[in-house]
RNA sequence: GCGGGCGUAGCCAAGUGGUUAAGGCAGUGGAUUGUGGUUCCACCAUUCGCGGGUUCGAGUCCCGUCGUUCGCCCCA
Protein backbone atom coordinates (compact mmCIF):
# COMPACT_ATOMS: atom_id res chain seq x y z
CA UNK A 1 0.00 0.00 0.00
CA UNK A 2 1.31 3.41 -0.72
CA UNK A 3 -1.57 5.71 0.02
CA UNK A 4 0.28 8.41 2.29
CA UNK A 5 -1.57 8.46 5.99
CA UNK A 6 -1.06 10.96 8.47
CA UNK A 7 1.40 10.80 11.13
CA UNK A 8 1.42 8.29 14.05
CA UNK A 9 -0.33 10.82 16.74
CA UNK A 10 -1.94 13.19 14.72
CA UNK A 11 -4.99 13.43 13.41
CA UNK A 12 -7.50 15.60 10.70
CA UNK A 13 -10.15 17.23 12.52
CA UNK A 14 -12.64 16.69 10.05
CA UNK A 15 -16.05 18.73 9.37
CA UNK A 16 -18.13 16.33 11.13
CA UNK A 17 -16.25 17.81 14.76
CA UNK A 18 -15.26 20.75 13.83
CA UNK A 19 -18.20 22.64 15.39
CA UNK A 20 -17.19 21.14 18.53
CA UNK A 21 -13.53 23.14 17.75
CA UNK A 22 -15.39 26.03 17.15
CA UNK A 23 -17.49 26.09 20.03
CA UNK A 24 -14.80 25.80 22.35
CA UNK A 25 -13.11 28.15 20.78
CA UNK A 26 -15.11 30.93 20.92
CA UNK A 27 -16.72 30.21 24.57
CA UNK A 28 -12.98 30.67 25.27
CA UNK A 29 -12.14 33.68 23.51
CA UNK A 30 -15.61 35.19 24.93
CA UNK A 31 -14.65 34.06 28.88
CA UNK A 32 -11.04 35.12 28.52
CA UNK A 33 -12.10 38.39 27.23
CA UNK A 34 -14.75 39.24 29.89
CA UNK A 35 -12.08 38.75 32.03
CA UNK A 36 -9.23 40.74 30.91
CA UNK A 37 -7.20 38.27 29.18
CA UNK A 38 -5.82 39.33 25.49
CA UNK A 39 -4.60 36.98 23.08
CA UNK A 40 -1.61 36.30 22.17
CA UNK A 41 -0.23 34.18 19.33
CA UNK A 42 3.37 32.99 19.42
CA UNK A 43 5.24 31.01 16.47
CA UNK A 44 4.86 27.22 17.04
CA UNK A 45 8.63 26.86 16.61
CA UNK A 46 11.56 28.04 18.79
CA UNK A 47 14.78 28.10 20.06
CA UNK A 48 15.63 24.45 21.27
CA UNK A 49 17.23 26.76 24.16
CA UNK A 50 14.07 28.19 25.27
CA UNK A 51 12.49 24.96 26.43
CA UNK A 52 15.67 23.25 27.39
CA UNK A 53 15.91 26.60 30.04
CA UNK A 54 12.61 27.27 30.68
CA UNK A 55 11.26 24.01 31.40
CA UNK A 56 13.98 22.02 33.24
CA UNK A 57 16.49 20.16 30.74
CA UNK A 58 16.00 17.17 33.75
CA UNK A 59 12.15 17.07 33.06
CA UNK A 60 10.85 14.51 30.85
CA UNK A 61 8.99 16.86 28.19
CA UNK A 62 12.82 17.74 27.38
CA UNK A 63 14.43 15.08 27.94
CA UNK A 64 12.62 12.71 25.41
CA UNK A 65 9.73 14.08 24.01
CA UNK A 66 10.74 17.30 22.06
CA UNK A 67 10.55 17.00 18.34
CA UNK A 68 14.03 19.03 17.81
CA UNK A 69 15.55 19.24 14.57
CA UNK A 70 18.53 21.57 12.86
CA UNK A 71 17.27 24.17 10.06
CA UNK A 72 19.13 25.16 7.07
CA UNK A 73 20.98 27.04 9.30
CA UNK A 74 22.42 24.78 12.20
CA UNK A 75 20.15 25.94 14.31
CA UNK A 76 18.75 23.98 16.82
CA UNK A 77 14.51 24.11 16.57
CA UNK A 78 12.65 22.60 18.33
CA UNK A 79 7.98 22.19 18.17
CA UNK A 80 6.99 23.80 21.02
CA UNK A 81 5.69 21.67 23.45
CA UNK A 82 4.08 23.54 25.69
CA UNK A 83 3.06 27.54 25.66
CA UNK A 84 4.11 28.78 28.46
CA UNK A 85 7.91 28.97 27.37
CA UNK A 86 7.05 30.68 24.52
CA UNK A 87 4.35 33.67 26.03
CA UNK A 88 7.34 34.55 28.65
CA UNK A 89 9.76 34.43 25.89
CA UNK A 90 7.43 37.41 24.40
CA UNK A 91 6.95 39.21 26.98
CA UNK A 92 10.34 39.61 27.50
CA UNK A 93 11.08 40.13 23.88
CA UNK A 94 8.35 42.59 23.47
CA UNK A 95 9.44 44.44 26.92
CA UNK A 96 5.34 43.67 27.76
CA UNK A 97 6.59 44.60 31.35
CA UNK A 98 7.23 48.14 29.99
CA UNK A 99 3.59 48.59 29.54
CA UNK A 100 3.14 48.66 33.32
CA UNK A 101 0.48 46.54 35.82
CA UNK A 102 -0.51 43.40 34.94
CA UNK A 103 -0.52 41.46 31.78
CA UNK A 104 -3.34 38.88 31.08
CA UNK A 105 -2.46 37.04 28.13
CA UNK A 106 -4.27 33.71 26.79
CA UNK A 107 -3.13 31.19 23.55
CA UNK A 108 -5.03 28.45 21.80
CA UNK A 109 -3.15 26.13 19.27
CA UNK A 110 -0.90 23.45 18.57
CA UNK A 111 1.78 21.64 20.93
CA UNK A 112 4.13 19.11 19.94
CA UNK A 113 5.07 15.37 22.25
CA UNK A 114 7.17 12.32 20.76
CA UNK A 115 4.75 10.49 22.83
CA UNK A 116 3.01 6.93 22.63
CA UNK A 117 -0.57 8.10 21.49
CA UNK A 118 -3.66 6.67 23.83
CA UNK A 119 -6.99 8.15 24.33
CA UNK A 120 -6.43 12.03 24.99
CA UNK A 121 -3.18 12.17 23.85
CA UNK A 122 -1.03 12.70 20.78
CA UNK A 123 1.62 14.09 19.13
CA UNK A 124 0.32 17.29 17.60
CA UNK A 125 -2.56 18.15 20.69
CA UNK A 126 -3.91 21.50 21.20
CA UNK A 127 -4.17 23.33 24.13
CA UNK A 128 -5.70 27.01 25.47
CA UNK A 129 -3.25 28.24 28.08
CA UNK A 130 -3.52 31.76 30.29
CA UNK A 131 -0.94 33.40 31.85
CA UNK A 132 -0.89 36.52 34.43
CA UNK A 133 2.20 37.96 34.73
CA UNK A 134 3.45 41.05 37.25
CA UNK A 135 0.89 39.99 40.33
CA UNK A 136 2.46 37.88 43.08
CA UNK A 137 -0.67 38.72 45.04
CA UNK A 138 -2.41 35.20 45.76
CA UNK A 139 -5.34 36.97 44.54
CA UNK A 140 -3.79 36.70 41.19
CA UNK A 141 -3.75 32.32 41.51
CA UNK A 142 -7.34 32.87 42.64
CA UNK A 143 -8.36 34.59 39.50
CA UNK A 144 -6.22 32.49 37.46
CA UNK A 145 -7.93 29.51 38.44
CA UNK A 146 -11.48 31.15 38.93
CA UNK A 147 -11.29 31.78 35.22
CA UNK A 148 -10.55 28.15 34.37
CA UNK A 149 -13.33 27.35 36.05
CA UNK A 150 -15.73 29.44 34.47
CA UNK A 151 -14.37 28.55 31.13
CA UNK A 152 -15.41 25.00 31.75
CA UNK A 153 -18.64 25.74 33.30
CA UNK A 154 -19.63 27.92 30.47
CA UNK A 155 -18.48 24.51 28.38
CA UNK A 156 -21.72 22.93 29.86
CA UNK A 157 -18.65 20.51 31.75
CA UNK A 158 -19.81 18.94 35.25
CA UNK A 159 -18.40 16.60 37.64
CA UNK A 160 -14.81 17.82 37.20
CA UNK A 161 -12.43 17.63 40.40
CA UNK A 162 -9.78 20.69 41.34
CA UNK A 163 -6.80 19.55 43.39
CA UNK A 164 -4.62 22.38 45.23
CA UNK A 165 -1.49 22.11 46.55
CA UNK A 166 1.67 24.21 46.77
CA UNK A 167 5.31 23.71 46.26
CA UNK A 168 6.48 26.64 48.13
CA UNK A 169 8.88 28.34 46.60
CA UNK A 170 12.42 27.29 45.73
CA UNK A 171 14.01 27.30 49.54
CA UNK A 172 10.99 25.46 50.74
CA UNK A 173 11.12 22.62 48.12
CA UNK A 174 14.64 21.99 48.63
CA UNK A 175 14.52 21.68 52.12
CA UNK A 176 11.18 19.38 51.57
CA UNK A 177 13.24 17.35 49.08
CA UNK A 178 15.86 16.61 51.97
CA UNK A 179 13.17 15.59 54.57
CA UNK A 180 11.67 13.10 51.61
CA UNK A 181 14.43 11.67 50.85
CA UNK A 182 15.99 11.31 54.39
CA UNK A 183 12.69 9.63 54.46
CA UNK A 184 12.76 7.47 51.19
CA UNK A 185 15.98 6.69 51.50
CA UNK A 186 15.68 3.51 54.35
CA UNK A 187 13.05 1.99 52.07
CA UNK A 188 15.06 2.14 49.01
CA UNK A 189 15.05 -1.47 47.70
CA UNK A 190 11.02 -1.72 48.46
CA UNK A 191 10.48 0.71 45.40
CA UNK A 192 9.57 0.10 42.32
CA UNK A 193 12.09 0.68 39.63
CA UNK A 194 10.98 4.28 38.24
CA UNK A 195 10.76 5.52 41.78
CA UNK A 196 14.25 4.17 42.96
CA UNK A 197 15.45 6.70 39.62
CA UNK A 198 13.42 9.55 40.80
CA UNK A 199 15.26 9.10 44.35
CA UNK A 200 18.29 11.21 42.80
CA UNK A 201 16.42 13.08 39.78
CA UNK A 202 12.86 14.51 41.11
CA UNK A 203 11.89 12.60 44.11
CA UNK A 204 8.96 14.63 44.50
CA UNK A 205 7.10 12.76 41.55
CA UNK A 206 7.51 9.35 44.02
CA UNK A 207 4.30 10.29 45.79
CA UNK A 208 2.57 10.79 42.78
CA UNK A 209 3.40 6.92 42.19
CA UNK A 210 1.09 4.16 41.09
CA UNK A 211 2.51 1.03 42.24
CA UNK A 212 0.96 0.01 45.29
CA UNK A 213 4.27 -0.58 47.55
CA UNK A 214 5.65 2.03 46.70
CA UNK A 215 2.29 4.13 47.50
CA UNK A 216 2.00 2.24 51.25
CA UNK A 217 5.74 3.63 51.92
CA UNK A 218 4.49 7.24 50.65
CA UNK A 219 1.48 7.08 53.14
CA UNK A 220 3.59 7.93 56.59
CA UNK A 221 6.00 10.37 54.39
CA UNK A 222 6.52 14.04 55.47
CA UNK A 223 4.08 16.44 53.78
CA UNK A 224 4.96 19.11 51.81
CA UNK A 225 2.91 21.97 53.28
CA UNK A 226 4.44 21.24 56.40
CA UNK A 227 7.86 22.05 54.61
CA UNK A 228 6.35 25.24 53.80
CA UNK A 229 7.79 28.70 55.49
CA UNK A 230 5.45 30.58 57.25
CA UNK A 231 5.70 33.09 54.73
CA UNK A 232 4.77 30.44 51.93
CA UNK A 233 1.97 28.70 54.41
CA UNK A 234 0.33 31.87 54.77
CA UNK A 235 0.27 32.61 51.51
CA UNK A 236 -1.47 29.06 50.47
CA UNK A 237 -3.88 29.69 53.16
CA UNK A 238 -4.74 32.75 51.07
CA UNK A 239 -5.45 31.03 47.96
CA UNK A 240 -7.34 28.74 49.56
CA UNK A 241 -9.56 31.73 51.35
CA UNK A 242 -10.13 33.51 48.01
CA UNK A 243 -11.00 29.95 46.05
CA UNK A 244 -13.87 29.86 49.36
CA UNK A 245 -14.95 33.02 48.71
CA UNK A 246 -15.76 32.34 45.32
CA UNK A 247 -17.83 29.21 46.27
CA UNK A 248 -14.79 27.25 44.16
CA UNK A 249 -14.92 23.54 45.58
CA UNK A 250 -11.35 21.90 45.75
CA UNK A 251 -9.39 19.11 47.61
CA UNK A 252 -6.24 19.46 48.90
CA UNK A 253 -3.68 16.86 47.50
CA UNK A 254 -0.42 17.63 48.95
CA UNK A 255 1.06 14.84 46.54
CA UNK A 256 0.23 16.93 43.49
CA UNK A 257 3.60 18.16 42.03
CA UNK A 258 3.59 19.34 38.80
CA UNK A 259 5.85 17.60 36.09
CA UNK A 260 8.03 21.04 34.11
CA UNK A 261 10.39 22.77 36.92
CA UNK A 262 9.00 26.14 36.77
CA UNK A 263 6.41 26.32 39.11
CA UNK A 264 6.28 27.40 42.56
CA UNK A 265 4.02 27.82 45.76
CA UNK A 266 0.42 27.05 43.90
CA UNK A 267 0.19 23.82 41.65
CA UNK A 268 -2.98 22.37 40.90
CA UNK A 269 -5.00 20.51 38.54
CA UNK A 270 -9.05 19.91 37.32
CA UNK A 271 -9.53 16.94 36.77
CA UNK A 272 -12.32 14.18 34.68
CA UNK A 273 -13.81 10.90 35.50
CA UNK A 274 -14.36 10.00 32.19
CA UNK A 275 -11.12 10.07 30.54
CA UNK A 276 -9.26 6.99 31.95
CA UNK A 277 -6.16 7.23 32.45
CA UNK A 278 -4.94 10.93 31.32
CA UNK A 279 -7.76 12.52 33.30
CA UNK A 280 -6.32 15.54 33.68
CA UNK A 281 -7.79 18.76 31.83
CA UNK A 282 -6.36 21.42 33.27
CA UNK A 283 -3.18 21.99 34.85
CA UNK A 284 -1.42 24.81 35.95
CA UNK A 285 -0.05 26.75 38.67
CA UNK A 286 2.69 29.64 39.82
CA UNK A 287 6.13 30.28 38.54
CA UNK A 288 7.74 32.91 40.00
CA UNK A 289 11.24 32.44 38.87
CA UNK A 290 10.51 31.57 34.87
CA UNK A 291 11.20 35.23 33.95
CA UNK A 292 14.30 36.43 35.26
CA UNK A 293 15.28 32.52 34.83
CA UNK A 294 14.36 33.41 30.93
CA UNK A 295 16.64 36.92 30.87
CA UNK A 296 13.48 39.31 32.30
CA UNK A 297 12.72 41.31 35.07
CA UNK A 298 11.83 39.60 38.36
CA UNK A 299 8.58 38.54 37.43
CA UNK A 300 5.83 37.02 39.06
CA UNK A 301 3.54 34.49 37.40
CA UNK A 302 0.52 32.07 37.26
CA UNK A 303 -0.80 30.26 34.90
CA UNK A 304 -2.58 27.04 33.43
CA UNK A 305 -3.05 25.15 30.43
CA UNK A 306 -5.73 22.79 28.97
CA UNK A 307 -5.87 20.07 26.49
CA UNK A 308 -8.39 20.56 23.98
CA UNK A 309 -8.42 17.38 22.55
CA UNK A 310 -9.66 15.93 26.03
CA UNK A 311 -12.41 18.91 26.27
CA UNK A 312 -13.58 18.10 22.95
CA UNK A 313 -13.74 14.09 24.08
CA UNK A 314 -16.04 15.37 27.21
CA UNK A 315 -18.06 18.01 25.17
CA UNK A 316 -18.58 14.60 23.12
CA UNK A 317 -20.45 13.01 25.91
CA UNK A 318 -22.63 15.70 26.84
CA UNK A 319 -23.73 17.27 23.72
CA UNK A 320 -24.46 15.50 20.31
CA UNK A 321 -23.56 18.10 17.21
CA UNK A 322 -26.57 19.17 15.80
CA UNK A 323 -26.66 18.51 11.85
CA UNK A 324 -25.44 21.59 9.78
CA UNK A 325 -28.74 22.87 7.10
CA UNK A 326 -29.36 24.85 4.44
CA UNK A 327 -31.95 27.02 3.93
CA UNK A 328 -32.46 26.78 0.37
CA UNK A 329 -31.36 23.63 -2.34
CA UNK A 330 -31.63 24.81 -5.71
CA UNK A 331 -32.78 21.77 -8.00
CA UNK A 332 -32.43 22.44 -11.88
CA UNK A 333 -32.37 20.51 -15.06
CA UNK A 334 -31.72 21.69 -18.44
CA UNK A 335 -28.69 23.88 -19.68
CA UNK A 336 -30.39 26.90 -19.44
CA UNK A 337 -31.58 26.39 -16.20
CA UNK A 338 -28.70 24.86 -14.30
CA UNK A 339 -27.17 28.01 -15.20
CA UNK A 340 -29.71 30.30 -13.96
CA UNK A 341 -29.76 28.19 -11.21
CA UNK A 342 -26.37 29.64 -9.72
CA UNK A 343 -27.30 33.24 -10.16
CA UNK A 344 -30.52 32.16 -8.05
CA UNK A 345 -28.34 30.70 -5.26
CA UNK A 346 -26.25 33.87 -5.70
CA UNK A 347 -29.18 35.80 -5.07
CA UNK A 348 -30.69 33.80 -2.49
CA UNK A 349 -27.48 34.55 -0.65
CA UNK A 350 -27.58 38.26 -0.98
CA UNK A 351 -30.72 37.77 0.96
CA UNK A 352 -29.07 36.50 3.53
CA UNK A 353 -29.68 32.82 3.25
CA UNK A 354 -27.78 29.46 3.37
CA UNK A 355 -28.01 27.81 -0.18
CA UNK A 356 -26.90 24.33 -1.76
CA UNK A 357 -26.84 24.11 -5.31
CA UNK A 358 -27.01 20.54 -6.76
CA UNK A 359 -24.62 19.70 -9.48
CA UNK A 360 -25.90 16.35 -10.19
CA UNK A 361 -27.80 16.79 -13.26
CA UNK A 362 -29.92 13.56 -12.29
CA UNK A 363 -33.93 13.56 -12.28
CA UNK A 364 -35.60 16.10 -10.70
CA UNK A 365 -36.64 12.93 -7.88
CA UNK A 366 -33.62 12.09 -6.86
CA UNK A 367 -32.21 15.81 -6.42
CA UNK A 368 -35.35 16.65 -4.12
CA UNK A 369 -34.48 13.68 -2.16
CA UNK A 370 -30.83 15.40 -1.76
CA UNK A 371 -32.53 18.68 -0.82
CA UNK A 372 -34.43 16.09 1.85
CA UNK A 373 -31.01 14.94 3.06
CA UNK A 374 -29.39 18.19 3.14
CA UNK A 375 -32.14 19.50 5.92
CA UNK A 376 -33.15 22.40 3.22
CA UNK A 377 -36.48 24.18 4.09
CA UNK A 378 -37.33 24.80 0.72
CA UNK A 379 -36.03 24.23 -2.78
CA UNK A 380 -35.44 26.54 -5.39
CA UNK A 381 -36.64 24.80 -8.80
CA UNK A 382 -35.60 25.54 -11.73
CA UNK A 383 -36.64 23.46 -15.30
CA UNK A 384 -37.03 24.22 -18.83
CA UNK A 385 -40.52 25.99 -18.45
CA UNK A 386 -38.89 27.97 -15.91
CA UNK A 387 -35.50 29.28 -17.85
CA UNK A 388 -37.47 30.61 -20.69
CA UNK A 389 -39.75 32.63 -18.21
CA UNK A 390 -36.80 33.59 -15.95
CA UNK A 391 -39.11 32.16 -13.10
CA UNK A 392 -37.81 30.15 -10.07
CA UNK A 393 -39.96 27.81 -7.97
CA UNK A 394 -40.33 27.70 -4.58
CA UNK A 395 -41.19 24.67 -2.53
CA UNK A 396 -41.68 24.59 1.66
CA UNK A 397 -40.68 21.39 1.79
CA UNK A 398 -42.80 20.90 5.32
CA UNK A 399 -45.89 22.39 4.34
CA UNK A 400 -45.60 21.35 0.74
CA UNK A 401 -46.59 24.50 -0.83
CA UNK A 402 -45.40 25.34 -3.87
CA UNK A 403 -45.36 29.42 -5.17
CA UNK A 404 -43.51 30.75 -8.32
CA UNK A 405 -41.49 33.69 -8.47
CA UNK A 406 -39.88 36.08 -11.21
CA UNK A 407 -36.49 35.62 -10.86
CA UNK A 408 -35.97 39.31 -11.60
CA UNK A 409 -38.37 39.90 -8.01
CA UNK A 410 -36.73 37.35 -6.06
CA UNK A 411 -33.89 39.09 -3.92
CA UNK A 412 -37.11 41.58 -3.16
CA UNK A 413 -39.53 38.77 -2.30
CA UNK A 414 -36.60 36.28 -0.91
CA UNK A 415 -36.03 39.48 1.80
CA UNK A 416 -39.55 39.44 3.04
CA UNK A 417 -40.01 35.44 3.32
CA UNK A 418 -42.57 34.18 6.24
CA UNK A 419 -39.92 33.52 9.26
CA UNK A 420 -42.26 30.37 9.66
CA UNK A 421 -41.63 28.62 6.88
CA UNK A 422 -37.74 28.48 7.99
CA UNK A 423 -38.96 26.46 11.42
CA UNK A 424 -38.49 23.18 11.40
C1' G B 1 10.60 3.59 25.42
C1' C B 2 7.65 -0.95 27.71
C1' G B 3 3.13 -4.37 28.05
C1' G B 4 -2.08 -6.23 26.44
C1' G B 5 -6.36 -6.00 22.73
C1' C B 6 -7.80 -5.00 17.73
C1' G B 7 -7.34 -4.09 11.96
C1' U B 8 -13.17 -7.46 6.87
C1' A B 9 -16.54 -1.96 1.53
C1' G B 10 -17.47 5.24 2.72
C1' C B 11 -19.67 3.66 7.90
C1' C B 12 -21.47 -0.38 11.43
C1' A B 13 -20.38 -5.26 11.14
C1' A B 14 -21.11 -11.53 10.62
C1' G B 15 -17.48 -14.92 9.80
C1' U B 16 -12.60 -18.81 14.77
C1' G B 17 -8.77 -24.03 8.68
C1' G B 18 -12.61 -26.05 3.53
C1' U B 19 -14.24 -21.52 -0.37
C1' U B 20 -20.25 -18.55 -3.47
C1' A B 21 -16.67 -13.22 2.00
C1' A B 22 -23.65 -12.78 5.67
C1' G B 23 -26.54 -8.51 6.95
C1' G B 24 -27.55 -3.27 7.90
C1' C B 25 -26.67 2.08 6.79
C1' A B 26 -24.97 5.20 3.00
C1' G B 27 -24.38 5.39 -2.47
C1' U B 28 -25.88 4.51 -7.79
C1' G B 29 -29.74 3.10 -11.39
C1' G B 30 -34.91 1.90 -12.05
C1' A B 31 -40.53 1.40 -10.77
C1' U B 32 -41.98 7.46 -10.83
C1' U B 33 -38.64 10.35 -18.81
C1' G B 34 -40.49 17.92 -14.02
C1' U B 35 -41.34 17.35 -7.75
C1' G B 36 -38.96 14.96 -1.71
C1' G B 37 -39.52 12.63 3.23
C1' U B 38 -42.79 5.86 2.45
C1' U B 39 -42.31 1.40 -0.38
C1' C B 40 -40.36 -2.17 -3.98
C1' C B 41 -36.44 -4.05 -7.46
C1' A B 42 -31.37 -4.19 -9.19
C1' C B 43 -26.23 -2.96 -8.63
C1' C B 44 -22.33 -1.96 -5.06
C1' A B 45 -15.16 -6.42 -1.47
C1' U B 46 -11.58 -11.51 -7.65
C1' U B 47 -10.98 -9.99 -1.45
C1' C B 48 -10.28 -9.48 4.39
C1' G B 49 -4.09 -3.02 6.73
C1' C B 50 0.71 -4.53 4.39
C1' G B 51 4.78 -8.36 3.71
C1' G B 52 6.30 -13.20 4.48
C1' G B 53 5.52 -18.29 6.47
C1' U B 54 2.74 -23.02 7.91
C1' U B 55 -0.97 -26.03 5.16
C1' C B 56 -3.70 -29.97 -0.11
C1' G B 57 -6.41 -25.46 1.47
C1' A B 58 -5.88 -19.07 5.51
C1' G B 59 -10.11 -13.48 6.56
C1' U B 60 -9.41 -17.54 10.10
C1' C B 61 -2.87 -20.34 12.58
C1' C B 62 2.54 -18.27 13.01
C1' C B 63 6.30 -14.25 12.33
C1' G B 64 7.38 -9.33 10.96
C1' U B 65 5.62 -4.48 9.87
C1' C B 66 2.32 -0.30 9.85
C1' G B 67 -1.86 1.69 12.12
C1' U B 68 -5.26 1.87 16.11
C1' U B 69 -6.85 1.15 21.09
C1' C B 70 -6.15 0.39 26.50
C1' G B 71 -2.52 0.63 30.30
C1' C B 72 2.73 2.02 32.19
C1' C B 73 6.01 6.25 31.92
C1' C B 74 4.87 11.38 31.37
C1' C B 75 1.50 15.24 30.77
C1' A B 76 -3.01 18.95 29.10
Amino acid sequence: MSTIQALRGTKDILPTDIGYWQHLEATAQQILGQAAFREIRTPMFEQTDLFARGIGEATDVVGKEMYTFSDRGDRSITLRPEGTAGAVRSFIENKLYGTGGIQRLWYSGPMFRYERPQAGRQRQFHQIGAEVFGSADPRADVEAIAVAVNLLSALGLKSLKLALNSVGDREDRQRYREKLVAYLTPYKDELDPDSKDRLTRNPLRILDTKVERTQEICVDAPSIVDALSPDSAERFERVQQGLAALGIDYTLDNRLVRGLDYYTHTAFEIQSDDLGAQATVCGGGRYDGLVSELGGPETSAVGWAMGMERLILLLQEIQPLSEPSVDFYVVSRGNQAEIQALSVAQILRQAGYSVEVDLSGSAFGKQFKRGDRAGAKACAILGDAEADNNTVQIKWLKSGEQTEISQSNLLETAKSFDGNKFKS
